[in-house]
DNA sequence: TTTAAATATCGTAATATTGCAATATAAAAA
DNA sequence: TTTTTATATTGCAATATTACGATATTTAAA
């Protein structure tokens, strides 16, 4: 074996377990939080921040688009990318429902 | 390679990035889920629960526990598990971050 | 049209994760 | 002490992830 059973849970825990594989690696959490710095939607100029090549970053920010954690415009040869609030949003539901479980807990 | 460059990147980054790897399966996913669901803090019969056999259930319980993100205290020949409150509101801090600095931005 | 710039894709090697059977460990019960 | 019960560890096979050089693609500039 050794794929992930995916198949023999719910679609609600596959879905927040992929959100947060896409958030996984520190690379990506430094790609969001350069995004998150730089004041207006910016483009490749991440390749200039994190010590990997560009190959590589491409497809980390591809894996963060397919997790629709960001979202990317094209802008002449460059692509625009930032955040897309809504997926924060769903994520910070999911604590929200944990909290909320949380307050009637012996723990 | 194949290796994540962990130590290129921050302390902050790399920890963040740990706790949401520790989220990225649906099987540590519907363990936290019953983990809530329940009224007490629970021990092993999340086997029963699960399509996994009880090694890998084992597993997951640890890569769990290494993360903080659930504690258990021996009980007899069973192990109390059961949620870590002060790791959810790491995670739920680092949205507020999120949240904050998206205020500004023009997406 | 040719060149340059920015990003994506392909191919491949190295490493990590997932899952389970078999086995070990440890404590309660008989 | 022996057995049972609950959990952990080991060893291994299958699959996934990570990283990057080489190359493709696409659009702007010359």
């Amino acid at each position: 074996m050794g794929a992930s059973k995916s198949d023999s849970f719910s679609e609600e825990h596959n879905e927040i377990a992929n959100l947060f594989k896409a958030l996984s690696h520190p690379a990506r959490i430094a790609i969001v939080d350069y995004l998150l710095t730089v004041d207006t939607c910016i483009c490749g100029d991440i390749v200039n921040e994190l010590p990997l090549a560009q190959p590589t970053i491409s497809q980390h920010l591809a894996a963060l688009k397919n997790a629709n954690i960001i979202k990317g415009t094209i802008e002449g040869t460059a692509i625009c990318y930032c955040i897309n609030p809504d997926t924060i949003d769903k994520i910070e539901n999911h604590f929200g429902m944990i909290r909320h479980k949380l307050k009637n807990k012996c723990c």
